[in-house]
DNA sequence: CGCATTTGTTAAAACATCTAACAAATTAGG
DNA sequence: CCTAATTTGTTAGATGTTTTAACAAATGCG
């Protein structure tokens, strides 16, 4: 039960019937192609006639393409299957980090094309542009020559304001309210740019997904850990943005009022509990006060450093680990009681040790999950090299082809 | 951008874009009546011919009436202005807590017939109905006798199955897993039902209420502060729900991990610093330890009696209230945090101290808001004079006829 | 080969929005 | 009082949908 806002609704003009249909379409030509017509005909409970409209019009649009005749052991006409057409245009996403920036070319349906390319990022805005402007151009000429670029997809580490471009606050890059989109325009034209921050993106990456097992969820929670922790939360299938796009920013949500300090001045954020700095300095602040010798530089020494200690049998490590995991159970616990999502998909460094941490993460969601059914819940893991950014940023430009039209 | 999910979509039929439109201009009916044809056109920014079909067919669904003819000081042919019909049904909303229940009659609109009734609240389920048979049955007669019942809302303090009519734990009802509705269908016979978690019904009512300053928000979180803390979160003018209906518990996440014992078993929920037990402890724990004499006795003392004595200058009482205040910003800068809302209501009998505490609970929220725009947040505060429980239960009989119908 | 069966298209019916014209009702102003 | 101007609300027809029904095309089976 939805209320129609009276000072911003959409009147149905004729074409939009049309409009969702076509969308519709297209939504499952997406998940289940290769599809023939009467197939499409049968999902969508309607008749055949109807299809062929839509399908010819999608064809003109040439989103979809035809391919070859389906060979089914019963009588009767072949079918002609129908496939996403992906060789229309090119995008582009961007993975703004605070080391390095990484690039991934897709095709227009967020499918990688060559290498995934990275410099280090400038920290000035116009220096980083300009660096930015080279890669970009050097890993299309060598990818995808003469492509037109649909859009770009920029993922950053911090507050966007998504409609105006402007990154409000990204303090691993010490970007406070810069306008991004002007410059980037200026270097790139008049191409579709989008800015979204990286646990939104990250949450977009995994619903604009087709997983192999058919599975299609709209009420997910993408938690990120990394030097932060990143939230993107997406109800109906539709990224929670809030009033000014800062929604979701469950890792500043305390675990303790008077915990250890965050990043962002408070006390007892639970990024300050379960972010990789925290873990690490968890370890060393143990190693220290035991006054073991330290082999490296704790400077040098990263999370996954500290996994591979752990399993080495370094109790130390494992003890770490163990703590982070608790915690980042009673965090998720309260995203479970607050948001009751269908699933979790966690990312990040910490996920290499999945198997060590998850019994812990486990315990300490049943703990504070209010019923049976919520410490159940489902998690999925994500690993880097599945670049849930990148994938992120592409869907920035890939997915709203395939979005629900705004009715009502 | 919203996914349109491939296992659960709804196709455009013929009837779809007038359905669309008509769900709208009954909004906008609703939303600024008295209203002409000529204006809803202009509102709508459709054609005024469209707008005649429309109207003619919620006038033969008997939604809306014509009323008297307009009168402009200007030249032209006088306005029939439209009228939501509010004559044609009766909801019956009722707000069940632990020691009364309360019913309250509306009609199809949701505005309030008669007077409020109330009687004790039987913990056993089958006398619950039984008594709630009598009330309801007595009070129709009195107020409307005769006239049609189109629905009923109930609202439960607790965790409520929403489709199954299952109450799935309310503590303060010792009541776990009871199926309400099949005792309550046998009760009334074949009328709509509706079930729903008091907080929820309460974000409801905001929602659907047409505020004299025309203001209409879809985006708003409810806090009722009771014997327990209860949330509502509307997301984009729909209720959160979540997977297992149980969204919006924001009452336990915590404040502290280690913080002081809740009724649901964990330890630090803002609920067990907020709650009006939580702040009556707090001043007796206090008064105790001082060892002063207790003029009343505690059972009966309620936290209406602990304001009016912060109001007589009991600076114990102001303490525990201020402490209260403090733990309640900090859990709404949580969910600031967390949802990034246009507004937040707050209702239960705290708000009757608002002048007292507002200043602490605004102080708290700024000390955890990300942002600054996000510690200026707007605060509504409905007192208990409003019914907030009971007009969210009229809405779940009365607000689905306005609802935006289900597309794509 | 003829028949059954499936796929995909086409023609026409039914039903929306939308444009344009028109009737009805009222005021302004001589 | 009368006419022109103006606004409201309706109606007729144009256009663009979905939907039904019929049909052509393609294929396997006996």
């Amino acid at each position: 039960m939805r209320k129609i806002n009276p000072k911003d609704f959409k009147l149905a003009t004729r074409g939009t019937s049309r409009g969702i249909n076509k969308q519709i379409a297209l939504t499952l030509i997406r998940t289940h192609q290769p599809v023939s017509r009467a197939e499409l005909a049968r999902l969508m409970e309607t008749n055949r006639a109807n299809i062929t409209f839509l399908v010819n019009e999608l064809l003109e649009e040439k989103l979809v393409r035809e391919g070859a005749q389906g060979n089914q052991k019963i009588r009767g006409r072949k079918p002609t299957f129908l496939y996403l057409n992906s060789q229309k245009s090119i995008a582009v996403a961007v993975d703004v980090r605070a080391s390095r920036t990484f690039i991934m070319i897709t095709d227009s349906i967020g499918k990688q094309i060559g290498e995934i390319v990275n410099f280090p990022t400038a920290l000035e805005p116009d220096k980083f542009v300009q660096s930015l402007g080279h890669e970009v151009r050097k890993a299309l000429s060598e990818v995808a020559p003469g492509a037109i670029v649909d859009g770009m997809g920029f993922v950053i580490p911090g507050m966007v304001d998504h409609n105006s471009g402007v990154v409000l606050h990204a303090p691993a890059l010490k970007w406070k309210n810069v306008n991004l989109l002007e410059p980037l325009q200026q270097e790139f034209g008049a191409i579709d740019i989008h800015l979204e921050n990286s646990g939104k993106a990250c949450a977009l990456s995994q619903i604009w997904t087709t997983h192999s097992d058919g599975s299609a969820l709209n009420d997910i929670v993408f938690v990120s850990v990394s030097d932060g922790v990143g939230v993107g939360v997406v109800i109906n299938g539709e990224i929670m943005r809030g009033k000014h796009n800062t929604a979701g920013e469950f890792g500043h949500v305390p675990l303790s009022i008077d915990g250890p300090p965050c990043s962002c001045g408070a006390n007892g954020c639970w990024e300050a509990y379960i972010s990789n700095p925290a873990t690490l300095s968890r370890y060393f602040g143990r190693s220290m006060t035991n006054r073991q010798p330290q082999s490296v530089d704790i400077a040098d020494f990263t999370i996954e450093d500290l996994i591979i200690r752990a399993r080495s049998n370094d109790s130390k490590a494992l003890t770490a680990l163990h703590s982070t995991a608790r915690y980042l159970g009673l965090g998720l616990a309260s995203i479970i009681n607050a948001v009751d999502p269908s699933r979790i998909y966690i990312g990040g460094e910490l996920t290499e040790a999945w198997d060590i941490i998850e019994p812990h993460v486990r315990d300490a969601i049943k703990e504070r999950a209010l019923t049976g059914d919520l410490g159940r819940i489902s998690i999925g893991i994500v690993p880097a090299g599945e670049y849930p950014r990148l994938r992120g940023a592409a869907a920035l430009v890939t997915a709203p082809a395939f979005a629900a039209p705004k009715v009502a």
